[in-house]
DNA sequence: AATATTGTTATCCATACGACTAAGTATAAA
DNA sequence: TTTATACTTAGTCGTATGGATAACAATATT
């Protein structure tokens, strides 16, 4: 039941980058090298190879080389444990019958503000 | 279908700390005082007020000050925003039928590595 | 064998982050 | 009216982050 805490953080901060949501979003279309991943980007090589080192060390991504490529793949583990950090917030938030906001929402299934 | 980037460059970025996670998860239980959510901390005041800044510049709390406590609360829709993202991911994921992963879990809806 | 591709390592740099202390303001309590 | 409470502001400090260049290594291509 334990969030592990740590990865959660690491994970976190890597998505809190636009280049590595990018990153993360096109890995999950399929594997790529990172010469394709960093194309299009505006960055220098190992600008763009550091940002691929904070997905890997956040466990969000994999890699391999062979020959001169490395190849880099989506690992879903991490990315599903921080979804289902928010799905914890939301139990914790369905769990309130101590305002009015919510009850409504519990009465007729609506969203509402704040 | 925009994500707003930058929006979710702050979510993510607030999210990346255990204080400000916490912070999150107190406030899905109700709204309370800088002092009452500052309690568990072992963290000067000031220190955990930028954590409070920081979460409110991102969205994720509102606060108004009545008398001299600050009362915050949580607001959803950021945090909404950022499980979306999530699921766009796995929506991306899913439309891959290129892989033998993918085609096994189509097959038989279970969850495999990487 | 020479050249081009693909990544890697080593530095460097400006800015942002997260923590602190010290001192100040505003409101409530005694 | 003094004192305590609940923030708030300002400024310091060490480290991390995100970008860059320069130089190197390893593997394909021609």
């Amino acid at each position: 039941m334990d969030n592990n805490i740590a990865a959660l953080d690491s994970v976190f901060h890597a998505l809190a980058d636009p280049t590595r949501r990018a990153v993360v979003q096109q890995l999950a279309r399929g594997p790529a090298s990172v010469s394709e991943l960093a194309r299009p980007f505006d960055m220098a090589l190992p600008s763009f190879l550091k940002h691929i080192g904070v997905l890997e060390a956040s466990g969000l991504i994999g890699s391999e080389k062979s020959g001169r490529v490395r190849t880099c793949r989506l690992k879903r583990r991490r990315l599903a444990a921080a979804e289902r950090w928010f799905e914890e917030q939301r139990a914790l938030w369905a769990g309130r019958y101590d305002n009015l906001d919510n009850l409504l929402e519990t009465l007729n299934g609506g969203e509402n503000e704040s």
